[in-house]
DNA sequence: AGGTTGACCTGGACGC
DNA sequence: TGCGTCCAGGTCAACC
């Protein structure tokens, strides 16, 4: 599922392929959509845009447009961004496509239709947004926890602290600082939340080198794998042994959300 | 007000 | 084979 390593590598590869690609028309399917803007203003917006460059919020594709304006485009938990030649088939659950003046297409594909798309003004849509996990320091990201009721992993989950950590991320992060995930947050001691702090950046960091984790429908703009999930040592390993101490991984369920880690390891 | 839960979705895995 | 059931989880509304 894409969370920060992989849309970081979506976005970085469409910048590479499409920007200064101008927008010519754009179909929006006609199904219920996964849409946040209206088909039309997503159109409006879209058609005649010279498309500048496309970074990462948090978890967001943002393509910024010329003259003006931004595409703002979440994944979901399937939701796909790809650059493809227009005889190229149709992915089942496509629902845009925009073609682009050099020929080529690019193609939203989200199945479970959890992904969302919308059109803003430029800079205004992410005031409510945590901090990028990458960029806080880590006296900004020890004192997102202080007083917090919470178990550590909702807090890491939850975007409006750090915008960009999901389950895979929250699992591996917590398992390499050697944090259980249920531990409130405000009883996770200053230097246990440093060595999570380092932890997050270090499993981040080698996510985004290893282009991201294939698990689900991730591919990136290219339709390439990542190979980041040949790295997890708890998400998704129950009951398979802890590479450290062999003891079987514990699966458990933390706000509605599967939550992996070795019980002898992480306290 | 802060924390928690369930709904939204589809496809794939599994049991009988 | 086919049917039913469960599970995956990011986000948001509704609830406590």
């Amino acid at each position: 599922m894409p969370e920060l390593p992989e849309v970081e590598t979506i976005a970085r590869g469409l910048d590479k392929s499409v920007a200064g690609d101008v927008i010519e028309s754009v179909w929006i399917g006609s199904k219920p959509q996964p849409l946040k803007s209206s088909a039309k203003e997503i159109a409006r917006v879209l058609e005649g845009a010279r498309i500048n460059r496309v970074k990462r919020v948090g978890k967001h594709i943002v393509v910024d447009l010329a003259p003006s304006g931004e595409w703002i485009v979440h994944l979901g938990m399937t939701g796909q961004m790809l650059v493809a030649t227009p005889e190229s088939d149709l992915a089942k659950h496509t629902h845009l496509v925009a073609k682009l003046s050099s020929g080529r297409e690019l193609r939203f594909i989200d199945p479970r239709r959890f992904g969302r798309l919308s059109v803003h003004k430029p800079e205004s849509a992410f005031a409510a947004q945590g901090g990028e996990p990458l960029e806080v320091s880590e006296e900004e990201f020890i004192k997102l926890f202080k007083g917090r009721k919470t178990p550590i992993k909702s807090a890491l989950l939850n975007q409006k602290l750090l915008s960009g950590v999901g389950n895979i991320y929250a699992d591996e992060s917590l398992f390499r600082a050697g944090v259980r995930p249920r531990r409130r947050a405000s009883t996770v001691t200053s230097e246990q939340l440093r060595k999570l702090y380092k932890a997050m950046r270090v499993v981040l960091e080698e996510a985004i080198k290893a282009g991201g984790s294939s698990v689900s429908d991730y591919v990136d703009a290219d339709g390439e794998e990542g190979f980041f999930q040949l790295q997890h040592r708890v998400y998704m390993r129950t009951g398979e042994p802890c590479f450290t101490c062999k003891t079987p991984i514990k699966r458990v369920v933390i706000a509605g959300r599967s939550s992996h880690y070795c019980p002898h390891c992480q306290k």
